[in-house]
DNA sequence: AGTATTATCCC
DNA sequence: CGGGATAATAC
């Protein structure tokens, strides 16, 4: 356990080096608190991945007994104030002596986490808007305050402005722009006297900073004021994480004595940039195959959005069952493919084709994509897989006469398709064997009273007259080289596969139109 | 020095 | 906006 936090603590410091360095090094100190979280059980945090670092923070924050959040040596790199509390009742003490009901500002409408992209000055003043959580496609929500117990008050000034994601919740360099915005900060007032005691904020962007502004910027806004937590500038302030941020609301209003009073200080969820690779949205785009053998281990090619090859797996899901396929980072081309090898099946014995998610899944903070279908398909009842009939294409080369001359269109959306044209591949004759050149007349004569299909019986003399021609195990011939490819169905086919099979077998490359039915991406 | 990723800028 | 080209950095 101790093991894979570990490791959690150097994928983190690999794809946010910069911006957990301040952990590290609190951490590097403090190894038995770490293992502590490790031990998961009864704190909370989760037991079948690795911790977020939220998780780690909520568990921090928990622990009041916890060394290293006290212990000022590990403040070493924080120039003004300790650590305080997220979300804190600014006003309890002094509203429970006066035992009326205390001002509160409470955040009604979480801003959306992702989607929405953080913009360069230079992409012009409209950075966007932010929009609510639980906006959908179809029904728009903003983010959304709201003012408690301020009935009698006559005027709320509400501040809202971009801090860090974790403690000390220092300012950001990143601004708010829109309606109501300036100096990267979002300023209203609202009349709860007047019944104006909630209100959304249409039109907030986030404005990007470039990484040599980011001083500036912070200058900038400290000297205005503006640092909710009093965390100040940090001598490595360069070192934030520019792709997330949290909004900080919070509100005054002034006493008849003019005193000037403090109402809340509500941090919202984070906000992540959609731009940035370890934090957008995970999308499959496309997949080459959308089924496969129950038993796992065949390739399949998974088109994405941007991924970090360091910080990504492909999850088969279904119900509780999970499973990872298996590949390494060197199968994640440039970011946006994935080659990998679909793990098995949980039953084996499957009768009939099972459905499961397909999802690529952030090892970091575990966000999942969208699932896109993969079927498993049964083993063959028959060990050869020959008995079957296959299908008979209208022309062989349908795919080459215009209409969808790569075979894209083809590719889209199948069906789930019958797991006896799954059965006919090669690899299903275990133990791997191939068959021969002089097997392919002998497939001929067999299937010669037959116009569409050649059948062949499946009989053990039939098998060992197979095995027996074979050189020696070829279990790890390549897919392209799948018996189905070879399977003559009409006259045409059969001079492809005596062609295909012969190159094949002399280890040159085949022509992509000698398939019957190409697997491969691409087409012909 | 070359490749892979990220940051910025453009449309 | 979303997509993508290009410059700038990181391995």
């Amino acid at each position: 356990m101790v093991g894979r936090l570990a490791e959690w603590r150097y994928s983190c410091r690999k794809s946010h080096r910069t911006h957990y360095s301040e952990w590290d090094r609190s951490a590097a100190s403090d190894a038995p608190a770490y293992a502590e979280f490790g031990n998961s059980g009864s704190n909370g945090l989760s037991q079948t991945q690795s911790p977020t670092l939220e998780e780690v923070m909520d568990y921090i924050s928990a622990d009041s007994g916890s060394t290293w959040a006290r212990e000022p040596s590990i403040l070493s790199t924080v120039t003004v104030a300790p650590w305080t509390s997220p979300v804190e009742p600014a006003t309890q003490n002094w509203a429970s002596c006066l035992s009326a009901p205390a001002p509160e500002l409470i955040i009604t409408e979480q801003p959306k986490q992702r989607g929405m992209r953080f913009r360069y000055q230079c992409e012009g003043r409209s950075a966007g808007s932010i929009l609510g959580e639980s906006s959908t496609e179809h029904s728009k929500t903003l983010p959304a305050i709201s003012l408690i117990n301020c009935e009698g008050i006559k005027d709320v000034k509400v501040s809202v402005c971009l801090v860090w994601k974790d403690p000390p919740y220092r300012i950001h360099p990143h601004g708010l722009v829109g309606k109501d915005c300036h100096d990267g900060i979002c300023e209203i007032t609202l009349h709860p006297d007047e019944g104006q005691t909630n209100h959304s904020f249409s039109n907030l962007g986030i404005q990007c900073v470039r990484k040599k502004e980011i001083e500036t910027a912070v200058k900038a806004r400290l000297s205005l004021g503006i640092d909710p937590y009093s965390a100040g500038m940090w001598r490595h302030h360069e070192e934030v994480d520019l792709n997330v941020v949290r909004l900080c609301f919070q509100a005054w209003y002034t006493t008849a004595a003019g005193q000037r009073m403090p109402i809340g200080r509500v941090l919202s969820e984070p906000v992540y940039d959609k731009k940035s690779t370890n934090t957008s949205e995970l999308k499959i785009c496309r997949m080459n195959k959308d089924h496969g053998r129950c038993d796992g281990g065949e390739e399949i090619y998974i088109l994405c959005d941007k991924v970090q090859k360091e910080d990504i797996q492909v999850m088969f899901l279904e119900g509780k069952w999970e499973a990872r396929a298996d590949f390494s980072q060197a199968d994640v081309h440039r970011q946006i493919a994935i080659v990998l090898k679909t793990p098995p099946y949980h039953d084996l014995h499957i009768r009939d084709p099972a459905p499961v998610q397909v999802c690529l899944q952030r090892i970091t903070d575990g966000i999942r994509s969208e699932g896109m279908i993969f079927t498993y398909m049964p083993r063959c009842s028959d060990s050869f897989g020959l008995r079957k009939k296959r299908p008979c294409l209208s022309s062989p080369f349908e795919d080459l006469n215009g209409l969808d001359p790569h075979g894209i269109e083809s590719k889209r959306k199948k069906a789930i398709p019958d797991f006896r044209e799954h059965c006919n591949t090669i690899s299903d004759f275990t133990p791997g064997p191939f068959c021969g050149l002089d097997y392919l007349p002998h497939m001929h004569q067999m299937g010669a009273g037959e116009p569409t299909h050649h059948e062949i019986e499946d009989t053990d003399e039939n098998f060992e007259a197979l095995i027996s021609w074979i050189p020696g195990e070829l279990d790890d011939l390549p897919e392209a080289m799948a018996f189905e490819n070879f399977l003559p169905v009409t006259e045409d086919e059969e001079t492809a596969s005596v062609v295909g099979l012969s190159l094949a077998l002399t280890g040159r490359q085949l022509p992509d139109c000698a398939y019957p039915e190409d697997s491969r991406m691409g087409g012909c």
